[in-house]
DNA sequence: TTTCTATCTAACAACAGTTGTAAATTAGGG
DNA sequence: CCCTAATTTACAACTGTTGTTAGATAGAAA
């Protein structure tokens, strides 16, 4: 799949894909890279940066930005919505299609749209449970 | 409005409320900062951003992060959703309600959903016109 | 109107995430 | 097994944003 696009096969762009594809919860590159380190404490940052970009340009991830800081990684490259705590920038995939959303052309203001992503943002499990609520 | 916070009302106060509001296309806080220097040279960026910051706080503007690069900062609080030009980050509004997108709580995964954004990627008129399509 | 002071601004440094660069390393074809 | 183009690493630099603090100022009080 690197041979595809003639790239090499290297063991630091083995372990990226490997990482991010037993990662479901949308990893930043420095998660990938501490990840990474337990088993090749040389690999530098940079490198999985270059072989995130790789992967996404040729199409096997998503980069995500969600304002959580950093950008997310997603090895869900089908379609699919996100919800994101506003508290801890968990995110967390939504599978359901909403068919419905699609601009008419008399709102889309000349844009020619290639994706549509909606983000449910709110507080996840953990960080709503944390609150002490007076009961 | 600055008043009723408690905030004291400064020229740099005034100046940013009132750029942003004269402004349709969600600046940043340095396009904010570039229009108010013209006829304030002496403010600084530092400045921009706190006050930005303290009128989101307060309701009175919105932050939104887009993966464009920057925060933009909308004076329409209202729900409203956007179109983002993936070549130039312009970012414009689409006033359309999708009341059918609500997650059912078996897709909420436990979240607490405080807001709901959608977001339509694609290329703005300029950019799609400045494409040189082989015809 | 002047005084006083808590608030605010500006200057500047620092930070986080990410990208540029180039020397050293290496995958993999021959 | 070589060779070399591709890759990785080290390191610096960059962008957007935030922390800090000395000096300036809004506006309440006198
Ligand atoms: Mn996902
Ligand atoms: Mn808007
Ligand atoms: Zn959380
Ligand atoms: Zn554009």
């Amino acid at each position: 799949m690197f041979r595809d696009q003639g790239l090499k096969i290297t063991p630091q762009r083995v372990s990226v894909f490997r990482v991010l594809h037993d990662n479901a919860d949308h990893p930043t590159a420095e998660a990938v890279f501490d990840q990474i380190r337990d088993e090749m404490p040389s690999i530098s940052l940079r490198t999985v940066y270059q072989t995130l970009h790789d992967l996404a340009s040729m199409g096997e991830i998503r980069q995500l930005d969600l304002g959580t800081g950093s950008a997310r990684f997603d090895p869900n490259v089908k379609s699919h919505h996100h919800l994101v705590c506003d508290k801890c920038g968990r995110v967390t995939d939504v599978h359901a299609s909403f068919d419905g959303v699609r601009l008419p052309r008399t709102k889309l203001a000349g844009y020619r749209v290639s994706s549509t992503e909606i983000v449910f943002r709110g507080e996840c499990p953990d960080c709503a449970g944390s609150n002490a609520v007076a009961s």
